[in-house]
RNA sequence: GGGCGCAUAGCUCAGUUGGCUAGAGCGCACCCCUGAUAAGGGUGAGGUCCGAAGUUCGAAUCUUCGUGUGCCCA
C-alpha cells in the first residue's frame, strides 16, 4: 500500500463492494430476441418435453386464434396467461406440451381475398379462390407466430395445428361422421340473406344498410276462432302491418306480445261505409284509425296478447289457416302490435316458427321469382315487382286497410349494392335434443368439468339450455365442404357416416381441395346407390361447415389424433366470450361423438379494456398496440403487467399502467442485481458446506419468510391466481429484501472478511434467494429470469442449463420457526417506531444516515430483559450506532433517538465506541481492524 | 330488452363465518444517502368502500332497487 496519505480511499478498496455484469438497464428490446434465439437454437421446448417424459400429463389445449391481422392486447393477454400456466406446470414437474393452433378458414379471410380481387373474382373457380385464401391465411399464421414468439410464448411453433391441414380437415369429418351416425345431422329450411342479383347467400358482415322505400300495408286477416268472450258477432279480424308485402304468400302465423293489451274495435270503413271488426294493440288504435281519418269507431273489448294465443285465422288469399302465436319481440313502436309471421323470410319469424312447429315456406327461387308453391297469379314474378301486385290484390278482395310508401333502413349486397331478400334454403343442422344431447351435455358440464371462475358454469348452462339447433352449413368457398352428394333431378341428398368417412380418408390424403378439384365421378362413396343417384344427375353439394364446427373439432384433431396430446385436455383457457363460442362448440361435438367433455377444467379471462374500464376501439382511439408496446417496453414488462391483474374480471390497460409495470420490473431487476453483485465470489466456496450454526438470526428469519413465499406462491399458482403470486413475490422483494434484509446485510457483505463465516453465511442466504426466486418468477418474466439464471455459474453438476428446466422450489421445514417470526414481527414494529424518531432528527439536520443515530428503547419491565437480550440484533436491524434498553417510566416511553456520540469508523462508516482503540488504525472500529489484519492490508 | 359478470386510495390488490380508527405495495410530496448510483433508504399526505333503501346492537361484507361498465344474446 503506497498511498497511505489518502486512507479513506484505501479503506474503500478493502471493502467487498458488489460487482456484476448483470446490467441495471434491461434493454429488453435487444436482449429478449437474443434469449429467444438461444431457446430456439438449443430447442428448449424439446428439452423440456424430454425432461418431463413419463411424468404426469397436464395438457393446456390452445384455442386457435383467427389467422387474420396483427395480434392485439387480447391475444397478448390470452397467450401470456397460457404460457405462464404451461411454464408453471412444467416447472412443477408435469409433462405439459403446448401445441399452438390457428383457425384458418372462414369468411373474414375469404372477404379480404374477394375484396382484393374485386371484379376479377367472378372469373375464378372455387379452387382458385380457395388457393388465394390459403395463401392469405398462411401469411397471417407466419406473422402471428413470430409476434407470439416475441412475447416469449414457449411451444411447438414448428408444428402448430392449422385447421386447413389435411390431417385436421380429416378429423373434422371424423367428428361429422360420428354425429351423422348418431343421427344428429339433418337438413331443414332456414332463412338466410340472399342476393338475387349475384344468386348467393350473404353473411351479416357482407351486408350494407341503406334507406329503401317500401310499400307499407295494413291488412285485416279474418279470425276464425279464438275471439274473446263477450265481443259479440263479427266477423272479427286481426290487423297486421308489413313493409314487405311480397312475403305474405309465406305467412303462416300472426304474432302478439303476451303482455301487451289488445283492443277489439268496430269501425266504419270510410270507403265502403261498411262496419269492420278487427283487433290491434290498444295503444295504437287511435294512431291507426287516424291513418285513414276514421272517425266512427268504438272499442268493443280488451284482452292481453296471452289471451289471444292459439286463436286461428284464415290467410287472406291462400286457402289455409294459421295460429296466433306469442313472441316477445313484438312492440308498439310501429304497425299494429300484431306481426305478420313468415318463418321462411325472417330470422325472428323463423325462431317463432321453430317454437310453434310452424312450416317454413319459401315460395321464392334463387332469382327472386315466385315458385309454383305461390298462388298462380304470382308464379314467375319477381318479388320486388310483386309488391304492388299483391297490394292491388288485397285492395280488390277488401282485406287492405291502408297502404303507403315507407322509407326505412334495409340490407343491401356489399358487392352489387342491390337490396337483398331473406329467403329460406335447405341447411344442415345438428339436432341439439336428439338422443338427449342437450341433457347429456348439461350433465357433463355440471359433473365432469371444473369451471373457473365458478360462474362460468351458470353462463354456459344458460346458453346451452336455450340454444336452438346448430346450423352448421354455410354457402361459402373457404372452408371444409359438407361432403353431400345429391341427385339434381330429385334433390335427394346422400350424406351417411360411411360416405363421410370415405371423404375423411380422401381429405386426409389430399386435403379438402380434392372435393373441388375432382370431377364428381371420382367422388362416389362406396355406399352410394347408383339407382337413386345415377352418375349423370349426380352433383356435389356446395355448402361448407361452420368454422365453429372446425375449431370445435380440435379435441379430435389435436388431442386425440395427429398430435396425441391425450383426451380430454386438462385445461382450456380462453376469454369469457368462448362460453358461446369454442367451449360450447367443443363440448357439443365432443359429447355428441364421444359422450365425454373434451376438457377437465375451463379457465376464463375477461377482456382488455382501457383505464376507464371501457372497451378499446379504434374509433375511440384508446387502443394500445400490442406489437408496438412489446418493442417499446419489452415482453417481460407486458407479461408482468398482465399477470399482475385479476383476469377473472376485465383487465384494464393503459400507457401509464405499463410504465408502472416497468418500474416494478426495475425494482425486481435491481433486487437481483444486488444479490448477484454480492455473489461474485460465490463459486469460491461450496454453499452446502456452510455450517448452519453460522447463520444469524436475521438470516434464519429470511429463510423462513422465503418458505412462506414459496408456499403462498405455489398455492396461488395452482389456482392460476398469478396476480396473488405476483403481489407476494413483489412485496417480498421490495419490503422484506430491499428495505429490510438486504439493507441490513450491506454491512456484513461489504465490511466483513471476504472469506469469513459472517459474510459467507449471508451469501448462503443470497444464493438460496437467487435460486428460488428466479424459478418462482420464471413463469412471469421468462427472459429476465433466464438472464439471471446465467449469472450464477453451475455450482453443482446437474445444474440445469435453463431456468425453465429447473424444478419448482420446495420450502425447507428446517427454516420454519414461528417463534422467531413472531419475534421479528415485534422487532420490526420497534424498528418502525425508531425510524419515525430518527426521521425527526433528520428533519432537524442532526443526523443524515441512520448510522449516526443511537436509540434508547423504553420498555415495560418484563419486556425490557427480552429486548436487552436482542439489543445487538436491534442495532443491526435499525442500522444505528447503538441501542440502549431501559425500563419505561413517567415521561419516558417508546423509542427515543439521539445523535450518537461515538466516532465514525472510516472503513465501515458505523459510529462505534471502539474506534481509535487500535493505535495502528486509529480511524477504524474494532471489527474493521480485525478484518484488515486478516486480509493482510494493515500493519500488524 | 334478456342472460352472466364486475365496482375498496391516482394504480394493482388485501379485507376470515358481518365486529377496533378499512390495510399493503407502487405512484405522489418531502427528506436522507452517494459503498445497489439513470440505484438505495426514510417519513408523510391520499378512501362518500359506486349510489339509495333495508336487515342488524353493529354492514366494505347480507338483501332489494338503482348507476356505471364488460361479455354474450335479442
Amino acid at each position: 500500500m503506497s498511498a497511505m496519505s489518502t486512507p479513506a480511499k484505501n479503506y474503500k478498496d478493502t471493502l467487498n463492494l458488489p460487482v456484476t455484469r448483470f446490467d441495471m438497464k434491461a434493454n429488453l428490446g435487444v436482449r429478449e430476441p437474443q434469449i429467444q434465439e438461444r431457446w430456439r437454437e438449443q430447442d428448449l421446448y424439446g428439452q423440456i418435453r424430454q425432461a418431463r417424459q413419463g411424468h404426469a400429463k397436464r395438457v393446456l389445449h390452445d384455442g386457435p386464434p383467427y389467422a387474420n391481422g396483427d395480434i392485439h392486447m387480447g391475444h397478448l393477454l390470452n397467450k401470456v396467461l397460457k404460457d405462464a400456466v404451461v411454464r408453471f406446470l412444467s416447472l412443477r414437474g408435469f409433462d405439459s406440451p403446448y401445441v399452438p393452433g390457428w383457425d384458418c378458414h372462414g369468411l373474414p379471410i375469404e372477404h379480404t381475398v374477394m375484396k382484393a380481387l374485386g371484379s376479377k373474382a367472378s372469373g375464378l373457380s372455387a379452387s382458385e379462390i380457395r388457393e388465394k385464401c390459403r395463401v392469405e391465411a398462411l401469411k397471417w399464421v407466419d406473422i402471428q407466430r413470430s409476434q407470439f414468439q416475441r412475447l416469449g410464448i414457449l411451444g411447438d411453433w414448428k408444428h402448430p395445428y392449422l385447421t386447413l391441414d389435411p390431417g385436421y380437415e380429416g378429423s373434422i369429418l371424423d367428428v361429422l361422421s360420428d354425429l351423422v351416425e348418431g343421427g344428429y345431422v339433418f337438413r331443414q329450411l332456414k332463412p338466410i340473406h340472399w342476393c338475387i342479383q349475384d344468386r348467393t347467400a350473404l353473411a351479416e358482415a357482407e351486408l350494407e344498410y341503406h334507406d329503401e322505400t317500401s310499400l307499407s300495408v295494413y291488412v285485416n286477416f279474418p279470425l276464425v276462432n279464438g275471439v274473446p268472450e263477450g265481443w259479440g258477432e263479427g266477423p272479427w279480424h286481426l290487423m297486421i302491418w308489413t313493409t314487405t308485402p311480397w312475403t305474405l304468400p309465406a305467412n303462416v302465423a300472426i304474432a302478439a306480445h303476451p303482455e301487451l293489451t289488445y283492443s277489439g274495435i268496430r269501425y266504419t270503413d270510410p270507403t265502403t261505409g261498411q262496419p269492420v271488426h278487427t283487433v290491434l294493440a290498444s295503444e295504437l288504435v287511435e294512431k291507426v284509425m287516424g291513418l285513414r281519418s276514421v272517425t266512427e269507431w268504438s272499442e268493443v273489448g280488451r284482452c292481453t296478447g296471452a289471451q289471444l294465443e292459439h286463436g286461428q285465422y284464415r290467410h287472406v288469399f291462400i286457402e289455409r289457416t294459421g295460429p296466433l302465436v306469442l313472441a316477445d319481440y313484438v312492440t308498439v313502436e310501429d304497425g299494429t302490435g300484431l306481426v305478420h309471421t313468415a318463418p321462411g323470410h325472417g330470422a325472428e319469424d323463423y325462431r317463432t316458427g321453430q317454437t310453434y312447429h310452424l312450416p317454413t315456406l319459401s315460395p321464392v327461387d334463387g332469382a327472386g321469382r315466385y315458385t309454383t308453391e305461390a298462388p298462380d297469379w304470382l308464379v314467375g314474378q319477381g318479388v320486388f315487382q310483386s309488391n304492388s301486385v299483391i297490394v292491388e290484390h288485397l285492395r280488390t278482395i277488401g282485406a287492405l286497410y291502408h297502404g303507403f310508401s315507407y322509407s326505412h333502413s334495409y340490407p343491401h349486397c356489399w358487392r352489387c349494392k342491390k337490396p337483398v331478400i331473406f329467403r329460406a334454403t335447405a341447411q344442415w343442422f345438428i339436432a341439439v335434443d336428439h338422443s338427449d344431447l342437450r341433457k347429456r351435455t348439461m350433465r357433463v358440464i355440471a359433473e365432469e368439468v371444473g369451471w373457473m371462475p365458478s360462474w362460468g358454469q351458470a353462463r354456459i348452462e344458460g346458453m346451452v339450455s336455450n340454444r336452438p339447433d346448430w346450423c352448421v352449413s354455410r354457402q361459402r368457398a373457404w372452408g371444409v365442404p359438407i361432403p353431400s352428394l345429391y341427385n339434381e333431378q330429385t334433390e335427394e341428398h346422400h350424406l351417411t357416416a360411411e360416405s363421410v368417412r370415405f371423404f375423411r380418408d380422401l381429405f386426409r390424403r389430399e386435403g379438402a381441395d380434392a372435393w373441388y378439384q375432382k370431377p364428381v365421378a371420382e367422388l362416389v362413396p362406396p355406399d352410394l346407390d347408383p339407382v337413386r343417384f345415377p352418375l349423370e344427375h349426380l352433383r356435389k353439394g356446395t355448402d361448407i361447415l361452420d368454422v365453429w364446427f372446425e375449431s370445435g373439432s380440435s379435441h379430435r384433431a389435436v388431442l386425440a389424433q395427429n398430435f396425441e396430446l391425450g383426451y380430454p385436455a386438462y385445461l382450456y383457457l380462453e376469454g369469457s366470450d368462448q362460453h358461446r363460442g369454442w367451449f360450447q362448440s367443443s363440448i357439443l361435438t365432443a359429447v355428441g361423438s364421444t359422450g365425454r367433455a373434451p376438457f377437465e377444467n375451463v379457465l376464463t379471462h375477461g377482456f382488455v379494456v382501457d383505464d376507464k374500464g371501457e372497451k378499446m376501439s379504434k374509433s375511440v382511439g384508446n387502443v394500445i398496440q400490442a406489437v408496438k408496446a412489446t418493442e417499446q417496453y419489452g415482453a417481460d414488462v407486458l407479461r408482468l403487467y398482465v399477470l399482475s391483474m385479476d383476469y377473472a374480471d376485465d383487465v384494464r390497460m393503459s400507457e401509464r399502467g405499463i410504465k408502472e409495470a416497468s418500474e416494478a420490473y426495475r425494482k425486481i431487476r435491481n433486487t437481483f442485481r444486488f444479490i448477484l453483485g454480492n455473489l461474485g465470489d460465490y463459486t469460491s466456496f461450496d454453499p452446502e458446506a456452510i455450517d448452519p450454526d453460522t447463520l444469524q438470526e436475521i438470516d434464519l428469519w429470511v429463510l423462513g419468510q422465503l418458505n412462506g413465499v414459496i408456499r403462498e406462491v405455489t398455492e396461488a399458482l395452482e389456482r392460476f391466481e398469478f396476480y396473488k403470486a405476483y403481489q407476494r413475490i413483489y412485496q417480498f422483494c421490495a419490503v422484506t429484501l430491499s428495505s429490510v434484509y438486504l439493507d441490513v446485510l450491506k454491512d456484513r457483505l461489504y465490511a466483513e472478511s471476504p472469506g469469513g463465516r459472517h459474510r459467507q453465511a449471508a451469501q448462503f442466504v443470497l444464493a438460496r434467494l437467487h435460486h428460488d426466486l428466479t424459478i418462482l418468477l420464471a413463469p412471469f418474466i421468462p427472459h429476465t429470469t433466464e438472464e439471471i439464471w446465467d449469472y450464477v455459474p453451475a455450482a453443482k453438476p446437474g445444474h440445469p442449463s435453463s431456468v425453465h428446466l429447473a424444478r419448482w422450489p420446495q420450502p425447507e421445514p428446517r427454516w420454519d420457526n414461528p417463534a422467531r417470526a413472531e419475534m421479528f414481527t415485534k422487532l420490526l414494529g420497534l424498528r418502525e417506531e425508531a425510524f419515525i424518531a430518527i426521521e425527526a432528527l433528520r428533519k432537524a439536520k442532526r443526523v443524515g444516515s441512520n448510522q449516526e443515530a443511537r436509540l434508547t428503547v423504553y420498555a415495560e419491565p418484563e419486556q425490557a430483559a427480552y429486548l436487552d437480550a436482542h439489543r445487538e440484533l436491534l442495532t443491526t436491524l435499525c442500522v444505528v450506532s447503538e441501542v440502549e434498553v431501559r425500563e419505561e417510566s413517567e415521561g419516558a416511553r417508546g423509542v427515543v433517538a439521539d445523535r450518537s456520540a461515538c466516532p465514525k469508523c472510516e472503513r465501515c462508516w458505523n459510529l462505534r465506541s471502539t474506534v481509535g482503540l487500535d493505535a495502528a488504525n486509529p480511524t477504524l472500529c474494532e471489527r474493521c481492524v480485525g478484518v484488515i489484519r486478516e486480509i493482510g492490508l494493515a500493519p500488524a
